[in-house]
DNA sequence: TCACCTACGATCAGACTCAG
DNA sequence: CTGAGTCTGATCGTAGGTGA
C-alpha cells in the first residue's frame, strides 16, 4: 500500500499543500497554497460573519506567516472561482468540481450566502456560470493550460512552474508596493472597477472555423484572443519583416477570409466570429 | 432616477519619450 | 546616440461612476 502511495507520490509530484517559492531570498507562498488556503479559509468561515476580502486576505496571512496584500487580486479571483463553482439555488448534484469537499456540495451553506463578494454573482447570468462546462479540478483552477494542440512543442514539460513567474512579477509589485506605477493612468484607486464574470469576460460562442484555431467552442473575447495569438506564434504566421503582418495558414485564411492582414483588423475580423451567447431564459 | 461615459483584459510591434 | 520604458492601435459587453 504504501510503495503504491509513494509511486503515485512520484507520478503526481505537485501536491504538496505547503509549496513555498525561494525568489530572491525571500519566503513567498506559491498561488497553489493560496488557492488552498482560500479554499479552507471559506469552509472554516464562521456563517453567521459576513466575510470579506480582506477578511479573508487577513485570515490567510496570520494561517500563512505571510503578507499576502499583494495577492488580493488573485485571491478575489479564487473566492469568485470558488463560488462560481456551485453559486446557483439549483445546481446539479454532481457538477461540483470540488467534489472531494463534502462541505462544497449542494448549496455549501457554509460560505456563499454571506460572502461579501457574491455581489458578482448576483449579476451573474446562466451561461455564465457554466464558464467552459465544469470547472476543472481544484488542482488546475489557477492555471489553465492552453489547449494541446497550442502548447509549444520544443518545450513540452520543461516550462518553469508558473508559480515562479508570477511570484517575480508579484515581487516587483511588493518591492514597489508604495510606489506602484500606476497603469495608463487608470481611476483613482479604490475606485478601480471589477472586471467580474460579465463584460470582457463573458463567454462568447466561436464559430466553427475560429474553434479549429481556439479549440474550444466558448470562451471569454481575452481567451479568445490569446489563444489566437498562440498559435500564430506556434505557426510562424507573423511576417518576419513585419511582425504586424500576420500571414494567414488555411485555419486561419477560412477565419478571416484573407491570405494576410495586420493584428489590428485581426481583432475586427474576429468579431465575426465571435457570437454573443443569449441567455437561456431570463 | 436616468443617461452617458469609462475602464476592464488580452495581444503585439512600432512609434514615441526620456534619461544617461 | 543608445537603451529603456511607455503609449498606441483595435475589438468586444458590461459594471459602476458621474453628472444632469
Amino acid at each position: 500500500e504504501r510503495e503504491r502511495e509513494s509511486e503515485r507520490a512520484e507520478r503526481e509530484p505537485f501536491v504538496s499543500p505547503f509549496f513555498l517559492v525561494i525568489y530572491e531570498g525571500n519566503v513567498m507562498v506559491s498561488d497553489q497554497e493560496i488557492a488552498k488556503g482560500v479554499e479552507a479559509v471559506l469552509r472554516q468561515s464562521d456563517p453567521n460573519a459576513v466575510t470579506s476580502l480582506n477578511g479573508v486576505v487577513q485570515q490567510l496571512e496570520a494561517k500563512l506567516g505571510l503578507d499576502l496584500s499583494h495577492k488580493a487580486g488573485f485571491i478575489r479571483d479564487q473566492i469568485n472561482l470558488l463560488l462560481r463553482s456551485h453559486p446557483q439555488p439549483h445546481p446539479p448534484k454532481d457538477h461540483f468540481a470540488i467534489q472531494h469537499q463534502p462541505q462544497f456540495q449542494n448549496s455549501h451553506p457554509q460560505f456563499s450566502p454571506h460572502f461579501a463578494l457574491q455581489n458578482h454573482l448576483h449579476h451573474q447570468r446562466p451561461e455564465e456560470l457554466n464558464f467552459r462546462s465544469p470547472l476543472p479540478p481544484p488542482q488546475q483552477l489557477q492555471t489553465q493550460p492552453p489547449p494541446l494542440h497550442l502548447q509549444q512543442p520544443s518545450q513540452p514539460q520543461a516550462q518553469p512552474p508558473p508559480v515562479i513567474k508570477v511570484e517575480a512579477n508579484d515581487q516587483n509589485a511588493t518591492s514597489n508596493a508604495s510606489e506602484m506605477p500606476k497603469p495608463k493612468e487608470s481611476a483613482p484607486a479604490g475606485t478601480k472597477r471589477r472586471g467580474g464574470p460579465g463584460g470582457l469576460n463573458k463567454v462568447c460562442g466561436v464559430s466553427t472555423e475560429l474553434q479549429a484555431i481556439v479549440g474550444e467552442p466558448a470562451l471569454p473575447r481575452t481567451e479568445i484572443v490569446k489563444q489566437l495569438w498562440a498559435y500564430i506564434r506556434k505557426n510562424n504566421l507573423q511576417d518576419p519583416s513585419n511582425k504586424r503582418k500576420i500571414i494567414c495558414d488555411d485555419a486561419l485564411r477560412l477565419v478571416f477570409e484573407t491570405d494576410c492582414t495586420d493584428m489590428f483588423k485581426m481583432n475586427k475580423l474576429l468579431a465575426k466570429h465571435i457570437i454573443t451567447l443569449e441567455p437561456t431564459s431570463m
